[in-house]
DNA sequence: AATTGTTATGTTATACTATTACATTATTTT
DNA sequence: AAAATAATGTAATAGTATAACATAACAATT
């Protein structure tokens, strides 16, 4: 919970590096292997990471999925402005998807409002077992 | 994602132990200041926490706060039956308190169901700000 | 262009969270 | 009592995240 500068929305170079490594990742990535996979171009620390993660989840690029301790690349392209993030995630196969839900999202902040609490972002993560799954 | 024997339900002594300092605990803590009050109980490795976590876990009477790996005791008497549970968390003032919400809890298995996904268990984290925080 | 202030990086060490693997003890079942 | 199962103890290690400090890059003045 703190900072924001990059006036400027260009982003830096290890910025860039991380968010190319979790672009190009199909499922979401813990700090240590976009460390891993960052290694030739010069990483050599997870604060490096973790400080391209902290502006890049801030700028609403990247998200956190808390119950795995990774991070994935936003699918979409203006997720700063919605007031909600909702992934799906399938305990089985761990295959995440990020999905759009602008009704569960209203209703969340409705909810939110009756509980007294002032949250204008709030993230869902439904555990699960995907279809593919189910039929096992 | 795992076990469940304790077949007849009565609690083991370290389960209980962890439990005791749960319930006594006003905030969610963690594994490893469970342990540490535990110690002169004859505590001595985390294991003995995670252990029986787990299992109180699996029996509905403790909870994961996902977002700071912390652990709660529940506050109700039977979230085993129910397919949600959803918590209010300051980032303010760190405060978290479990709440019931039937009728979110039905629209949260509606909408699972509608992204495809089997979720028998849903766990929602508000975070945000509380009342007495706002007024800052 | 040198000075100053700010932002981004680099680096080391350390703290915090969780699990693997294996040995032992306790409890239940036969 | 013997065998099987569940619970515990213990050590080592893996995985995740941050603190603290040093340095470099950049921008905005003078």
């Amino acid at each position: 919970m703190k900072k924001s500068p990059n006036v400027k929305n260009t982003l830096t170079k290890n910025q860039l590096l991380v968010l190319g490594v979790l672009n190009s990742a199909e499922m979401p990535l813990s700090a240590y292997s976009v460390l891993d996979a960052l290694r030739d171009f010069g990483f050599r620390a997870p604060l490096q990471v973790y400080r391209a993660l902290d502006t890049l989840i801030g700028l609403g690029k990247v998200h956190r999925i808390e119950s795995m301790n990774a991070f994935i690349a936003c699918e979409h392209s203006l997720c700063e402005a919605s007031d909600m993030t909702a992934f799906i995630i399938c305990n089985e196969c761990e295959k995440v998807s990020e999905v759009e839900d602008k009704e569960l999202s209203d209703y969340m902040q409705i909810r939110a409002k009756k509980f007294g609490l002032y949250a204008p972002k709030t993230k869902i993560e439904f555990h699960g077992l995907c279809p593919d799954c189910c039929n096992n």
